[in-house]
DNA sequence: TTGAAAGCGCTAACAG
DNA sequence: CTGTTAGCGCTTTCAA
């Protein structure tokens, strides 16, 4: 295996303008530069990572701690932020936490530590306690859909989000209006359940209608749980004209509940998801669209700022968009 | 930061025996370990990455070549995977490679060379050329999804397993079947498509049922085209009875296709699809299910059998299963 | 613009 | 079982 040293000496330079050639630094001539990429070239030489990292005290790396690979929103994130990393020269090192105690372990263990430049955090909501064991590392953090103070992210303003996606159903006339996905506690201490029923429950006050307790159905962001959810729902005395399921996966399950039930939608009910999932068009689902390869991008440019320069923590929101599809409709007269 | 000198002095030992002892090396004394890991708790002392790494010649990474990490199918491997390998202490640094162009430069740059310890590599069929620009870095290598003579390689028998699928549909009585998702050429020149196709040829063949091809609609695995393809076929002056779906998402799109144009599933339509995708059971799609978390798990198993002793290739093969659900239905009388 | 030389912080071979 | 010591192969001052 070729080392730096034989490429210098091929090329007739020290090992240190061969280092400087390689890398792309401006302090060498242009002729000399063309000669030691040639031989490197010729040799097939590429500088040893390891080599490189303990000399510089940089690892080229990042990590991205998630929850779960395997879901569309989850590896999306990933996919938008690889994508801006690789273009920089950073490899993208996984952590997933799928679980309380594989998350418990990260930020006990910190794995992360003397191992990456910096950390991408999807959708964990940080105690104070991790907030500050990840701020201790002295190195650049970015927050996707969570917050959390002094430190940076990119989100979507679910409570605003949510409040278009029920405020599209009080427009079509529904009055009673289901809500699909607050569960207590949520798994992982998400927030976003929360906050999209705030925004539900905002556009109810704006419309003078009454919140029913009856109305609200608890289950994981998942189409089993959802269709299970709808099921009780349409099991109620007194069911609502449409639902807003906090996410196209409940959505689809819910669709499944209502075909079983020979529910047609949107005459007899209206759903709307949140998120516009891959499979949402296909679906023909009503949603509110929401950047998500987008907000990896975002989230690896905001690395990429703190990590060339001490760019200070910022708080990006991307904007979401009502997608009006097939199954939201105008509610029956006599509603 | 604390060096592996502070922790052995102030664990009064040499660094050599500081550093067995936080490796788990077994020539140490259990006293002499439980000092050590007590000093280097206090002093938060973690090894650092590159060090270690530039002096033994390992990275304790595994790269793994992925098209979509956002895909279903995609990030499902990953995640089995990485729960293995972090299980093992090997991080997992993902390469994505969505496109012909990032697929060039990968091989062209070999970007895991002197990077990672082995590589996996998801369903990309690799050309000649390929298998053996990643066979000369001299690290193990484990393929997922697809197969190349000398490299180990993780799937499922694509051939019987699509045999399975459409067999059911014979068994149910129908004659006159179509098939949804050949495309040609396909994407990353995946061979799955070619496979499944043969499958299904092949029942057909069994069953003295002569091959239409005017009952094949090509189509890329998307919910999408699933939709346009079974739209296409409806469009035929003698539509089929049964519809296998390469993928999941092609059925799900189907299902959609059939809904819009009023036919109903299974009564005048039956549809299977292939993976058993997370939304399969709330779709009530029958389909055939593949262990996709598993793929990946034993994937990295291997992995991790090559790096510890030289474990010569391996070729597993997977079971899949045949999952009935509401989607498919006897024949008509009359076909 | 280039070169010499001193680390970066560990691991592994060897000796005891 | 433990210590000594020579690297691993770069990058980075500093000087020229």
């Amino acid at each position: 295996m070729p080392s730096i040293r034989d490429v210098a000496k091929q090329a007739q330079v020290s090992t240190a303008t061969a280092s400087r050639a390689l890398r792309g630094l401006p302090a060498v001539t242009a002729e000399t530069r063309a000669r030691v990429e040639r031989v490197a070239a010729e040799l097939g030489y590429v500088i040893p990572f390891n080599a490189s990292s303990l000399a510089s005290g940089r690892t080229n790396s990042v990590g991205i701690v998630v929850p779960f690979v395997s879901r569309w929103f989850f590896g999306t994130v990933v996919a938008g932020a690889e994508t801006v990393l690789r273009e920089a020269g950073l490899d993208l090192v996984v952590y997933g936490v799928p679980g309380a105690p594989s998350r418990e372990r990260f930020f006990a263990e910190l794995p992360v530590r003397r191992r990456v430049d910096a950390v991408l955090v999807l959708c964990l909501p940080l105690t104070r306690c991790e907030a500050d064991a990840l701020l201790a590392l002295r190195i650049p953090v970015v927050l996707v859909g969570s917050t959390a103070d002094g430190i940076s992210s990119v989100r979507i303003d679910d409570v605003a989000s949510s409040a278009r996606a029920v405020r599209h159903l009080v427009e079509l006339g529904h009055r009673r209006i289901g809500l699909l996905g607050e569960s207590d506690p949520p798994p992982h201490g998400f927030t976003t359940p929360g906050l999209r029923r705030n925004g539900y429950l905002r556009v109810l006050a704006e419309a003078g209608i009454e919140p029913d307790p009856d109305l609200e159905v608890a289950g994981r962001f998942t189409a089993t749980e959802g269709e299970a959810a709808m099921a009780r729902l349409l099991a109620r005395r007194n069911p609502p004209s449409a639902v807003f399921a906090m996410s196209d996966e409940m959505a689809f399950g819910a669709l499944q509940a209502l075909r079983r039930a020979r529910v047609d939608v949107p005459g007899g009910m209206s759903v709307i998801g949140f998120d516009d999932h891959e499979l949402a068009a296909a679906l023909d689902l009503s949603t509110i669209a929401q950047p998500v390869f987008a907000q990896g991008e975002r989230a690896a440019g905001l690395l990429l700022d703190q990590l060339r320069r001490q760019a200070p923590p910022a708080d990006v929101v991307l904007p979401t968009e009502l997608v009006r599809r097939g199954t939201t409709g105008p509610a029956a007269a006599l509603n």
